[in-house]
DNA sequence: GCGACAG
DNA sequence: ATCTTGTCGC
């Protein structure tokens, strides 16, 4: 039978109340929802949202915000897209989705093609009522996700050895949610987050399967790249005699 | 009560 | 998130 749909399908709440109350949800259909597999040649997404330059702290409502997407196969970004945007919220711990989920799912739409999965800078599983900003995503968009941070939000898990390909388990109490992986030989290892219909091992595989020379994973470095120099441009910092490639 | 705490 | 970009070196 059908799942009563939250929220009148707004996606994206104004209110921390009311974004709890869908994240204890989407944790709950995150669970049902049917498993995805990474292809060989899966067409892999990257999000990614910066803010102003001189920002620090959590910022606020309003603040002016950059996001970038692409999509990868192989070596080659097949779409990009970047948009200008304010932040729906400061930044507060577990309610990301309040300040950068609208945009992300506005710069989301401005691709030409729909990738298979998209790798977003935020965690999944890893999350106070299981359903960080990655998850969140991929359930609006009804594309599944992969989170790749730099750290755990309550997650933990051990080092795992220095060569690249190597990873570790991410533990919350006693469920696996996601990986700690090397994506760069001595490099420091980034977190892998399971997400929307992506399990740990899912997860581990998207991002070893499109992570370039560079220990970020390849979508979310271009995306990164892509949002900053949009961002370097409205700030009218180019520099002299700069050339987008 | 205090600190830690994705971006 | 931001501070810092490409570059030389292990």
């Amino acid at each position: 039978m059908p799942h009563p749909v939250p929220t009148g399908r707004e996606g994206w709440p104004h209110e921390a109340a009311e974004l709890e109350a869908l994240q204890r949800v989407l944790a709950e259909e995150a669970s049902e929802a049917p498993a995805w597999r990474p292809a060989v040649s899966s067409w892999v997404g990257g999000v990614f949202v910066c803010s102003p330059t001189g920002l620090v702290g959590e910022g606020i409502a309003g603040d002016p915000c950059w996001a970038a997407a692409v999509v990868v196969q192989g070596q080659r970004t097949m779409a990009s897209a970047v948009v200008r945007g304010e932040a729906g919220a400061p930044y507060l711990t577990g309610l990301l989705a309040l300040r950068e989920g609208a945009l992300l799912e506005r710069v989301v739409h401005e691709l030409a093609v729909v990738p298979d999965v998209v790798v977003v800078n935020a965690t999944g599983r890893d999350h106070p009522r299981r359903a960080g900003l990655a998850l969140h995503l991929g359930w609006v968009l009804d594309v599944p996700t992969v989170g790749v941070t730099d750290r755990p939000l309550i997650a933990s898990g051990s080092d795992p050895a220095p060569e690249r390909g190597s990873s570790a388990p991410l533990l919350l109490g006693g469920e696996v949610v996601g990986h700690l992986v090397r994506t760069r030989r001595r490099a420091r290892h980034v977190f892998v987050h399971a997400a929307w219909r992506t399990d740990p091992e899912a997860a581990r595989e998207v991002v070893l399967g499109c992570a370039g020379p560079s220990r970020t994973p390849e979508p979310l470095r271009r995306a990164r790249r892509l949002a900053r120099v949009e961002r370097a441009r409205n700030e009218g910092r180019l520099p002299p005699g700069w050339r987008d490639v």
